[in-house]
DNA sequence: CCTATCTTGTGAAGAATTTCACAAGACCGG
DNA sequence: CCGGTCTTGTGAAATTCTTCACAAGATAGG
């Protein structure tokens, strides 16, 4: 099986997304080249990132909106839901406890842990925050896929390990700090500083 | 003057970090190879990336730390602080408010807005919340030169024109919708969503 | 059935990025 | 002062990613 880029991932959940919305604005087909301007990207580009696939289109038509949404969906492991756990019971991590789009994307939130025994047993949507310790039994018991790790910075890689003990294969990490895992657990990095630096870099230079 | 990819840019917000890390455990001097063993690169990488700017090293030797340090800061445009605006009052924008960590890295924000008038008004840390329809003034009068979006989907684009409208020159989109603003004005965009469903494609193919 | 018009899928070319590999500078201990 | 040991800076090679360009399938209209 051949490798598949980072970014040919991330484009993918782009055109899922455009898709999405041409669905609900009810088109039955889609050229890659109407996909490539909703997403800021070329024909080229979106046929060779699905043709990475298979083959989903039809010369001279385009791509069935909905066949295109099934087979990305299918791509990207989106068939059935995920049992996400949530890591940090703050101000970050409430923000993403109501997101309700994750639940609608099937990501579906099914613990909280925060480390602030204060905080430990309050109810948040059905759910009762855990301590960190518990971390281990919950995760299994649940059987959690994948976290969302939202605590501070020198937190992160001790509430990663006990993650990775339970047997979570996949973390998202807000954290602002390199965290170490074993080959075969998924790791991604959201980091705002980093991106606002990138902003600073970009307005730095011209 | 070359252009400067995008991963290289990421790469030495990163080595920032890195490095103030190293400051702050006491080290003088820090070879390529420490920074990419803990940046999670190579050390030609480390060392491609500062070329691109200059010889900072001595052979031998590696960087000194306070050196690499303010080349990197200059090189982000991190010397002074940039004036950001935040919009969006509802919790991700309180928990990006409140993550004090932008202030100690340069990011002052001096303003923050919300379409819900029953927000506008109240004090958020010394700053009163205002409506969406004074971004224009308020933007100018605070000399605003970065935006924090913070807003549903739907409402990113207008308040988009907005900022743009009123000088602003860098945006951070939290909103998971593609932004179209002017060539000149920097855009990055934060999609939880679509890290997740990286996540879940890795943990698809296995 | 034939022509005109789309749009896909894909090798091949081109561009960008990363890795290799090594000459040369810098320090240290004796 | 000299040999040994580091580590940088950088051309060149290797790899990865993107764009080009076109044959071929598909439809529509006459």
């Amino acid at each position: 099986m051949k490798k598949i880029s980072e970014s040919a991932v991330r484009r993918l959940s782009l055109y899922l997304r455009l898709l999405q919305e041409a669905d609900a604005a009810g088109a039955e087909t889609i050229s890659s080249g109407e996909l490539a301007e909703r997403g800021g990207t070329t024909s080229a580009q979106v046929r060779k990132d699905l043709s990475l696939f298979g083959s989903f289109g039809k010369r001279g038509l385009g791509y069935s909106v909905q066949e295109l949404l099934s087979r990305i969906r299918s791509i990207l492991g989106l068939q059935s839901s995920w049992r996400v756990a949530l890591v940090g019971a703050g101000k970050l991590g409430s923000a993403l406890f109501s997101y309700r789009d994750f639940e609608a994307r099937g990501f579906n939130i099914r613990a909280v842990f925060d480390s602030d025994a204060r905080k430990v047993g309050t109810q948040w949507g059905g759910l009762s925050i855990r301590a960190d310790e518990e971390i281990d039994a919950v995760v299994r018991a649940e059987e959690i896929d994948m976290a969302i790790v939202a605590v501070p910075a020198d937190a992160a890689q001790q509430v990663t390990d006990r993650l990775v003990k339970a047997g979570v294969r996949g973390i998202l990490n807000f954290a602002p700090a390199r965290l170490k895992v074993p080959r075969g657990v998924a790791l991604k990095n959201v980091d705002v500083t980093l991106e606002l630096e990138g902003l600073s870099f970009a307005l730095n230079s011209r």
